[in-house]
DNA sequence: AATGAATGAGCATTCATTCAT
DNA sequence: TATGAATGAATGCTCATTCAT
């Protein structure tokens, strides 16, 4: 018998990915079996490796494309946008947004770090710092400006980012607020968190933090 | 040989639960072999069940422990702590040091949820329910105080929350800065992420937010 | 290296199958392990589950088949047999031979009945049930038509199958005596035990039996 | 605490030898476990190697001391009945109600014989082998006293044992029919299947057999 | 007389992967 | 493009057995 019309490998390709991230997403990437993906889109097993090179290229080719997408939409979105509020803003409407849409990709990306090999572990981890570095150069140039309250750049990015991914860990599409009115609940939170108000002085033990000029390792 | 000079049960269960801790931590339940633990405390593997009763059971003995050791400790920490504000501190506090303290059970009661039964996992679920309720109560009462500008305690709960456990995703005991300046920073973008500004309205989309009275669904 | 040349699925499983019978009947269903199986056909132990689900069911699936063939054939051999005698000799003339030809299967059948699971054990024991019936019902005729003195029907079918099956822990098909012979040797006995000699009264205690009408439980 | 009153090392080997029964006939010697059987008795499995060697002892045993008390008991019954006829019944008499009785240890030295290591088996079968020599013996004494119809002696003993031995299969004590009226019954079945009546001539076949004289093999 | 800690071999089963067809 | 037969290593787990205490 011909092949069936229109099956073909571009789309068995994207079968086994979208397959992929299902289950990665549900049992996480050691729990789930070359046998169960291959059973979710319709072939034996050996036949997945047409289409990838081992079950650790799988994950790193799902990890890395939805970082690669993560980094170009970011700077879509704060393309043109002036002003570290403003770019703050962007940055929070933007990460959330995605994170609620493609809540499967994001959670493996921060999931399944671990299960990376060393190498594509590098690659992964560099191009997450490309991405945190766009919200931590708005809260540098914020604090510079005297807009913001950010004695630690790095520290309050680091939070930020934690606060603001953690909602796909319980958003679902169908819950009782809307994209919007979270949207606007966390840019409140985190804006009201950096602001500068008037005439508030730090606390004495951030006044009295040693300076970060000098230090080599990366993370505070 | 039977029996090692000196060998002590209870020794070795100390050390299969540390090693245990320590190699979920470092490479996820699924990817711990047996085998690696027990070479990690000297025994071999079948050896293990005189410790626990399964893999399982031990992945849901050191979640569950670790779970009632946070909500104790963080009951303590709040005990006799008078006012919303105050109390909002406490919590934060506790949370940040207990995090920084025991970073690989808190890791490992976070990721690996999802490595439970059903039943566990349920377990685990209601205790972390309890612990997060403390801070939502606390947000709550600041709330109807007139004190904190938290339209939506649950999702500023979640928010809160997740900013603050990333903490353990990157600290370093022996970083630049102290536990104690990591706790200043950190309370500070919390406080002023849900004080009441003076004459700050709130942004048009969540004014107009649905009631959350009369919904059934747990979570927004 | 992947494939042997010339290996073919159909002939693995049987030569799985035929292995599997004799290493059941040589050693029992608990003893043998699926090392040796896989061994005695030239495969990794892993590869035997391309072939059944599990150790269980290849035991079911043998014992299943035999009880079916058994069954079936037993049928055929008394199919249009007519008269309570002529179907007692076919009964017995068929369970010899075929006990005498496939002591292995017949053995496992008997013997290996307490190794299946519960279920399992149910259909089987079911299976058996209707072999047994035709038996019993062969005598129940008889009796009725005053040919046979069987007061007990299902003790008198209990005992004729523990005599006849017994041939299959002792029979060589090398041994003195033919099957024609063994035939006729235990058809005499069977026949003679249960025929109504001429005024020859029941012993006192199986006249005064009670009587089996109403009992509701199977055996007696 | 000194020892429980009472309690000593022979009333723990007798609780271990019916332990060890009941759960070998309820699971096979294969299946259970020395902790199952540590456990029935309140012991560590390793404080069984107090009261036997090793497993395969405990099973050998059992099944040697049941084979000494059948043999012996079976004397006993045998003793001083004198006659073809009355010894027939005597024996059959004896074998079903002591396989009424204690059926759980006839059943394990029926069926865990295969269990047994070459020496052990040797000395078990030889003793099953005196225990059929003296039904053997009666049929051979019979038939030469013209009384039985039994031109093989050896295939009419193993029919016969093999009948009054399926008893044990399905007898319980709380059954509908009395130990009395079973025995009546099947006595009835072996006595009529073997009695020599009157001018009935043996089936050619069995009148053509070749003479057993100078086999040397065992079995038929 | 019994414990309890441990061994080391073995088990059924699953896995990612290979490759001739 | 896909199959299906197979590998070989690994996994969680159970077992009979040992022996210092």
């Amino acid at each position: 018998m011909a092949r069936t019309v229109g099956s073909n490998g571009a789309r068995t390709a994207k079968a086994i990915r979208e397959a992929g991230v299902h289950l990665i997403y549900k049992h996480g990437y050691e729990a789930m079996s070359l046998r169960q993906l291959a059973a979710e889109v319709g072939l034996q097993s050996g036949s997945l490796y047409k289409y990838f090179e081992n079950k650790q290229s799988l994950l790193f080719d799902i990890v890395r494309d939805h970082m690669e997408d993560l980094i170009t939409r970011a700077e879509a979105a704060m393309d043109g946008v002036e002003g570290p509020i403003a770019r703050l803003k962007a940055y929070v409407d933007f990460h959330l947004r995605y994170h609620m849409t493609r809540s499967a990709h994001v959670f493996i990306a921060n999931m399944e770090i671990r299960s990376l090999e060393a190498p594509h572990r590098a690659t992964v981890v560099e191009m997450r710092r490309r991405y945190e570095g766009m919200l931590e150069q708005a809260l540098r140039e914020g604090a510079a400006a005297g807009l913001f309250r950010v004695p630690e750049p790095k520290v309050a990015t680091y939070a930020i980012i934690s606060m603001l991914t953690g909602i796909c860990m319980w958003y679902r599409s169908d819950g009782r607020l809307s994209q919007d009115a979270l949207v606007a609940l966390y840019t409140d939170l985190v804006l009201e968190g950096v602001s500068r108000p008037e005439g508030v002085a730090m606390p004495d033990v951030v006044a009295a933090l040693p300076s970060p000029a000098g230090r080599r390792r990366a993370r505070a």
